[in-house]
Order: structure tokens, then C-alpha cells, then sequence
DNA sequence: TGAGCTACTTTAAACCTTTCAAAAACTTTT
DNA sequence: AAAAGTTTTTGAAAGGTTTAAAGTAGCTCA
């Protein structure tokens, strides 16, 4: 009776195996898997989990995603996977996705808009039904966001920030969090600030010189120069072209990468920190324990992001609410390298 | 005739949308787009592709993969994400996959083996044809590995290694790379070494070590004393009970995480590196150049290991080449932690 | 007893692509 | 101009699951 389907070149078994071996139908099956079943003849219950334990069965996702047009999957776009920034980030995803039975297509845009185009259009080629993304700062135009969203993926864009913005946005506030740590600075005597920050093109970048200059203005102080470097790669070069003299008495920088190349570029010009300066740096990363002097940051905690990220897409993907942008605050972490 | 598959609710369009336009088969839509075809009516495939860039038809992966039973996805397990280590490693698998159509499932393990076979289970469920992975230093038992391969995954390890592996395994020569730096260590002067491990569980730790010793026995020194942190994040703690007073003049450790907690831990004893004790790390990542002083390491390409980890797991893919292990050579970085 | 419920089970269709065998169109040869 | 050969197209089936609609028990109540 079963015998033409026996062990036919060690196919995984499907629910039609179970169903013969059971002489009960495949959707029968289909339907005590998954578990909408009521409770009555329990018996029948009973032998198909049996069965599929001792086959090891596993559902074919494959074939359900063609069915249901469901696939489980959502994709992260950050622009670096190595940044420990963006490690701590996906942590937090990750716990909320594996809660909601979702798995991660974790991608990296190396910072390039174009790479990030290419990975949009392959993600939504595999039909991940959400995008997180932290686009990189190069990212102006948001058109292929617009229209992987109009083919039905729900897209959260988290850690950068942009103008005009109509999609959901979690982030943290980045000029609160200057402003405050500006203020402290200032009290501890700071009066010259330089900012050095990645690129002028970057939202957050600008809100955290905002902040500051902000703070500043307040204690009737001159707002901050500024050193944009573009590229945490070439930072080296760009402190030497435009810091060749140092009337400051505090740098302030975008994130802790940079101001760790800022400590160590100061320290080729033999200027001791926190004594002749001040240097603090942003996100708090595990990189401010191992430096000398250990860095002065705000804490933003990447778990908390992520998570919030996460729980805002899968709203979005389970309810109707289009729920939305959240503002974090950040919180001052001081070191050693501020007075 | 074409008035009842209208629009109905801005369903993407399928091969059957754009058959029924031009009036021709489905099938034939298949053969043409995926490039099936002989070059003599090539009207038909100009229309063909024409329409499917007009409709910005995306060919259904989901689909496809349920007929073709390939689903372009490969698996990669890593202890950490974030360890940017990993980070480089993850860039090299992600060009050869991109370059074969490939896509990543990245996955974390935490350093949990119950998580790794969780993470195996998962992946093995959504069909990855394969899967790369680092195992946690935890790891012994490889039955669950064993397993997926069964299940036809094909498998290959990387970064670590162990004994009686089955398995393809790309990974660096530590016996050697150790060695090599210890004669380094040797000649500048170090008589008495300290070994700052991971875990004695660890095979690759435990080649390490035996470089180190070799390299010592050769000079008739006394081999390395030892201390296995088992986990970073307790290294400090580990140091202020096993290093309390220091009759070592160099101290090697398993990589250049724990190198800088170790860093840390001297400075916090009030001593000096080089000159009181040499102190060098392992694998050459970015945080060497940024320790005070600078860390002299062993650069082991988290790139080409990635590539080459990647291109042995399509070779098994795609041929029926069952190719093989390899073991790279480290290169000895010097900078200021050694004398 | 049989109508009306309830509680499950089955059948059949659908999801969209690929592929095989068969048919059709076209080309070359005789 | 028909036969033989080549190339392209077609129709149908397959891949495994889910789901709506239809069916089948088993039960209660009139």
C-alpha cells in the first residue's frame, strides 16, 4: 500500500508521510500542527505529534511561505556588522525576532548608498517581510525605501535620523544629549570647544553640534569649530590638515571610534588629556574601558534601541497600528578623559 | 479576456501576468527569463524581458525554491556578531556568497552550545543549503552538526579546529603561528612566559600554548605558566587572582581581547609595558593600534579566512569536490608592547 | 427518527515556478 | 514538396503547505 513511497532517496518527510502512515489526510495534519484543533478526540492528536517527532518532521517553510506568503524573515541594513555600536543593536533584534518565531538577514552597507539600494532590492527579492535599517550617511533620498514599502514591506529605519522623514523611526535624541553634555563640560571649565564629526551631511551629526553649540550659547560662550572627517578611515589625515594648532580645551566627537582617533592624535602631539584637554566621545561603547586616558561618553544603549526597533516593526506587521518614532535619551558616562 | 486578474489588491505580478499580456505560456516567461534559451526568435525574449522591467517583475524566490528545493541561503554561526574579528571574517564570506547569488543568515551564538544547536535547528528549518560556522569554545560533541549534514547541509568550520573533525575546517596554523612569535619573544630577551588563555577546552588555545612551549623548550627555558580566563568578560577578575605577583617578563595571550584587559590590569599594578614585561595578543584586530602601548599581535586575514571558508562551501555546494581543510599561516605584527 | 448541532475531517484549489514530454513551428535536405 | 531534423513553445505535473467549502460522523432534542 505505502510501499511507493518508501525511502525514495532520503527525501524529508512531508505531511502526506505522516497522513498515509496514519491513513488520516495531509491537511488533518497540517491542522493538529499547527494546532488549530479543537480538543475532543484527542487521540488522533496524540499519534500525528508522535508520528512527527519519530520521523522528524519538520514543517517544509518553504512550501508554507508559498502558501501563506509569510517567509519569517526581515532584513537589517547597518552600514558596518563589525561596530560594536551596531553588535549591541542587533542583539536586542534579535531576542524580539526569535520571540516572534523570525529570522534575521543581517547585511552591511559598508556605507555606500549604492550597496544599500542593492541590498533593499535583494531583500525584498526574498520577500523579507520587514526592513530595519540604520542607512548610511551618505543617505539622502529615501525613494527605494518608498518603494520596497509599497510592496508591502514594512520598513523602520533606527540610529539615524532625517528631515521630512514618513517612515518609523527609532533613534536617540541626539541634541538632548549633547546639549547635557555640554552643560557639563562648560561647568568644568571647558570654554573652547572643537567638534569633530563624521559628516555634515549626517542629521545626528548636526543636531549633536546644535547641542553643544547650543550649551554654549547658554554660558555666553562661542559656539564650537568644526572638523567634519568624513570617514573614520581617513580621520588621522584630516586632524593633521585641520589641527595643526590647539587653542581648545575641549574636542568633542561624533561617536567614541572617532574621538579615540582623536585622543590618538593627540598624543603624538604630546598634549596630555585631561590636562591640557578635554576629550569626550558618544554611544559609549566597550572601546572607552581600553583607551588611556578611559573616554568620557553618553551611553546609548544598543539593546534598548534594537528591541524598541524590533517591537515597533513587529507592531507595524501584526496590528494595523502604524505606530511610531520614538526619541531615546542618552545617558553621561564620565571617565577620565574629561577634567 | 485579461479583465478578471485585474489589480486585484496590488498583488505582485507573476510570469503568468506577463504569459497572459503578451499572449504566450507561462513556461516559455520562465525559460526566457532565466536565460534558456537558443538565439533564434529573439523577438519574443525582447517582449518578454521588456514587460518583466515594465511590470518590475521580481521573480518569486520563494517559489522557485519550492520547485527547485535550493534556497540561496547559506547559514553563518559565530560566537559574537560584534567581536570584530568576526566582522572580518563575515566581509569575506559575503563577497564569495554575493558573487555566487548567494544570501547570509548571520547567527550568534553567544558562546552557548545550546544556542548553537538551537541556531542549527533554526537554520536547518529554513532550508540554508549550507552552513559555515565557528563553533563556541564550549563546543565537543558534534552529533547536531552531524545531523544537519544528513540532512543534506553542507558544512564547513572555521576559526576553530578540532580532533577526529569530519568536517571541512579552515582555520589558521596556531602550533605554528605561536612558535613562530615565541622564538620572536625569545630573541628579544624573554625568558619567562606567562599564558593568558581562553579555555583549556579549546583545541586552538591548547595549540597555542604548545608553540609557545616549544618554542621555549628549544631555547631550554622552562615552559609557560598559564591562566585561562574561560571567559573575556571575567578576565580581570581572573588576573587579580591568578597574577598577583609577576616574576614573569612577558605575557602572551590567547587573543588581542585579552591582551588588553591584561594590558589593563598592569597599568593598574603600576607596571610598565614593555619595559617591567612584554605583552603581546593574537589575530592583529583594529583595537592594537589603539592600546597605549601599541600591540604587538599576529595578523591572522579575517578576510581571506572568510573567502576561503565560503569558496570551500560552494566547492562542496556545487561540485562533488568533497575539498578540504586548510590550515593559513599568521603573519607576526610588531609594535610597541614588546621590547 | 430525523432535524439540527457540534466537532472534526476531507477534498480540492491555490500559492508560483520549473521541467518533462509532447506538440508545433520552422529549417534543411532530398 | 515532402521527409527529416532542429528549435521553440505548450500543457501538465510537481513541489508541500494552507484554507475555504463541503462532507461525515456523533450527539442532543423534539
Amino acid at each position: 500500500m505505502d510501499a511507493k513511497r518508501k525511502d525514495s532517496g532520503r527525501r524529508p518527510p512531508t505531511m502526506k508521510d505522516i497522513a498515509d502512515e496514519l491513513g488520516i489526510s495531509a491537511s488533518t495534519v497540517s491542522r493538529i500542527l499547527s494546532g488549530k484543533i479543537g480538543a475532543r478526540k484527542g487521540e488522533m492528536v496524540a499519534k500525528v505529534k508522535e508520528a512527527a517527532e519519530r520521523l522528524n518532521f519538520q514543517t517544509n517553510s518553504v512550501a508554507r511561505s508559498l502558501r501563506t506568503s509569510k517567509t519569517q524573515l526581515i532584513g537589517i541594513i547597518v552600514p558596518n556588522i563589525g561596530d560594536d555600536y551596531f553588535a549591541g543593536v542587533l542583539a536586542g533584534i534579535e531576542e524580539v525576532a526569535n520571540n516572534h518565531g523570525y529570522h534575521l538577514i543581517i547585511c552591511q552597507s559598508n556605507e555606500s548608498v549604492e550597496k544599500e539600494k542593492q541590498l533593499i532590492q535583494t531583500l525584498s527579492s526574498i520577500n523579507v517581510e520587514g526592513i530595519l535599517i540604520s542607512p548610511s550617511a551618505q543617505t539622502t533620498d529615501m525613494q527605494y525605501l518608498e518603494r520596497a514599502e509599497a510592496n508591502g514591506i514594512e520598513i523602520v529605519i533606527f540610529d539615524r535620523v532625517f528631515r521630512d522623514n514618513k517612515f518609523a523611526n527609532i533613534a536617540y535624541q541626539d541634541f538632548h544629549d549633547a546639549f547635557e553634555l555640554g552643560k557639563y563640560l562648560i561647568k568644568t571649565g571647558c570654554k573652547r570647544l572643537l567638534y569633530v564629526g563624521l559628516s555634515e551631511r549626517l542629521l545626528n551629526d548636526r543636531e549633536r553640534l546644535r547641542g553643544y553649540d547650543r550649551a554654549l550659547e547658554k554660558a555666553n560662550l562661542k559656539p564650537c569649530d568644526t572638523i567634519f572627517v568624513q570617514d573614520t578611515f581617513k580621520t588621522q589625515e584630516r586632524l593633521r590638515v585641520g589641527l595643526t594648532d590647539l587653542p581648545y580645551d575641549c574636542i568633542v566627537c561624533y561617536n567614541d571610534m572617532v574621538a579615540v582617533e582623536v585622543l590618538n592624535y593627540l598624543e603624538s602631539k604630546g598634549k596630555s588629556v585631561p590636562e591640557d584637554v578635554s576629550v569626550c566621545g558618544f554611544d559609549n561603547r566597550s572601546i572607552c574601558e581600553y583607551t588611556t586616558p578611559k573616554l568620557t561618553s553618553v551611553d546609548h544603549s544598543m539593546g534598548k534601541m534594537g528591541k524598541l526597533a524590533a517591537k515597533t516593526l513587529f507592531d507595524r506587521l501584526t496590528k494595523d497600528e502604524q505606530g511610531g518614532s520614538v526619541r531615546l535619551v542618552g545617558k553621561l558616562v564620565v571617565r577620565e578623559s574629561t577634567r
